[in-house]
DNA sequence: CCAATGTCAGGTTGACTGATATGC
DNA sequence: CGCATATCAGTCTACCTGACATTG
């Protein structure tokens, strides 16, 4: 799907057309931007994380890995961290098992839960593929540093509000502190 | 899938991990942020248009036939501006044709492309649809004016970047924007 | 008995690829 | 002839629902 860029922004110019008839045109312009803005950077995003086999959701779920404590964290728990349903966790842990990144283990002391465990092989995938990612700036080429926390702090509000956390005394850290306004 | 809320923000407690390991935790905070509240807000949008039997794509292809000068497009067109695959055009226009909403009719003087043209019905449910989209502030809940329109703002460079249209449009007035392509 | 955990089968969806028919 | 337009069949993916077995 190779596309000549139109030579106009197609959202500012749905942004007058609403306007001319209806309410609410910036909030129209701002969640089209987003979703928009969302299938560029996953886009970018899983481009790069092609050379190592992975999508978004596996990458997550095994950088989840490396950040815990003892590279093991039970299926459930990280279906509630990267808000996905169980069906799809059992569908992810698969996948990334069948690669060699992750080997299920029984739970120690409970044994309806199965531990995701990080192998070496995996370790050494996250440890790649972080890299390339960092290096790739995530596609969110064109943004100033400023621009990409203001953006995130943004973001932020919006998923607050959606219930998407709850707000904790520790959600704010000194460096934020000092940006909000 | 009703699950309750963390109790803290898994997106700065990624970022914190990251940064002890890797470059770039800021623009992994925001692709993250980005990619979670676009599926927040599109879920919201697709809610608000369920009692319409529309989804977001359709919407937005039922809208710019309403934005267009006869109420009709070619259908190529409408997958260029609506960013969309020639095969999901086809699909997209199959269901609303399928709703009474639309009607392809043969291009007057190209035989080779057909029109899709907004009927009657297809212009109440646009504007009812688009009301109630207004209404719901298009899930941006917990954002002020200001914010909305910074965000759109930023994700614009963002799009820009990627090549999603092309910068002349910037510079350009309202009267050369309307003439350009 | 009830709740939690993970798995599985099955359905829906969107989006793409490649082939095709038609017309410029 | 090459190119554009739209469609179709087939595929692939993500993701959900509901049922289930096992365990706490």
């Amino acid at each position: 799907m190779t596309r000549p860029p139109l030579a106009f922004d197609p959202i500012e110019e749905a942004r007058r057309h609403w306007n001319d008839r209806w309410e609410g045109g910036s909030a129209m312009a701002a969640a089209t931007a987003l979703v928009r803005a969302s299938q560029l950077v996953a886009a970018g995003v899983d481009e790069a994380l092609r050379p190592f086999d992975l999508n978004f959701p596996r990458f997550e779920a095994l950088v989840l890995l490396v950040f815990s404590r003892e590279g093991a964290l039970p299926l459930g728990k990280m279906g509630e961290r990267l808000l996905i349903h169980p069906a799809s966790v059992t569908n992810i842990v698969d996948r990334l098992e069948a690669q060699g990144l992750v080997v299920r283990r029984p739970h120690p002391t409970d044994r309806r839960t199965i531990l995701a465990v990080i192998t070496d092989e995996g370790r050494r995938v996250a440890e790649a593929a972080s890299r390339a990612l960092a290096a790739s700036a995530f596609s969110l080429e064109g943004l100033s540093d400023r621009e990409i926390d203001q953006l995130t702090r943004t973001l932020r509000k919006l998923r607050l509000s959606h219930g998407d956390f709850s707000p904790a005394a520790d959600t704010l850290r000194e460096g934020e502190r000092r940006a909000a306004r």
